[in-house]
DNA sequence: AATTAATTGCAAATAATTCGCGTTTACATT
DNA sequence: AATGTAAACGCGAATTATTTGCAATTAATT
């Protein structure tokens, strides 16, 4: 995904392509955790974006289904795109460890919370899992 | 579980069985739905407990592994008691609505998780699915 | 009943997220 | 390329969840 793509999924749903916009998806691309508004913030090159912006953006790319929202339990709210595929994480109660977890046993489980609930569509899941890393434990 | 099981769960860590930890223990174990902190405050009986006390009872009883803290993505946390078992929920995004998977496919994924991570235990997991329900979908 | 450390309530601090509004900008149209 | 217009932005302030410090209270032990 380039600029150009950026600038087309934008144009789908006649948001218009910002230099803001295409900022944050950009890094959120090429990036390979999931990132905090502050991180978003700090890395977002030299500009500068005020955090009501990236907040109305991010929740903009989280209805459109572009970016996912993650709870580490740490107090505010994590990002990623939803392209980085189905995985999920491990964080580390003690320090702030966060791994990936690549397995996904939530494949096709959405169909089967469609069957047994009052639920019309599925957009997305989380799994996160909780415990305490290697270096913490010793 | 009753208040006498309640108070030895609190004393075998040496914590006091008070009455504001017995009267959220209680409420919590009554309860069908994880609850946030305006509810477990509003719902326990005639007596007002300060909200820096259930969040500091919330926050020990989660460190004791007795209850879990969810996101509903609604801004605030809710919680609900690990003894409910291992289950789920799906959240309509456009409603409040909220409701339990019974179905859990992460049985097993813990070891999973131990063997492909730098983790060390796994205490606790979180599954939960975002969509419409039918009544929003109308 | 007395002692003591843990727990509470209160009030204030902190920090994430949202909102209102005047100004700016992307982009469609001319 | 210039123009019109709704969408998006930045700013500052409001809102709201959660945490903290401290003096007063209380559970549990003696």
């Amino acid at each position: 995904m380039n600029a150009t793509d950026f600038r087309k999924l934008l144009h789908a749903k006649s948001y218009k392509a910002t230099p803001s916009r295409l900022a944050m998806l950009a890094l959120l691309s090429r990036v390979t955790k999931p990132l905090s508004v502050p991180d978003i913030r700090k890395r977002l090159g030299g500009k500068h974006y005020d955090q009501a912006t990236v907040y109305r953006t991010l929740l903009m790319l989280k209805k459109m289904g572009i970016v996912k929202q993650i709870d580490f339990q740490h107090g505010m709210s994590y990002y990623e795109l939803s392209a980085r595929g189905d995985h999920h994480h491990v964080i580390c109660t003690t320090c702030e460890r966060i791994e990936d977890v690549q397995e996904c046993c939530v494949v096709g489980m959405d169909s089967l919370v469609l069957q047994q609930s009052g639920f019309a569509e599925i957009t997305q899941h989380s799994l996160e899992f909780f415990g305490i890393c290697k270096r913490c434990k010793a």
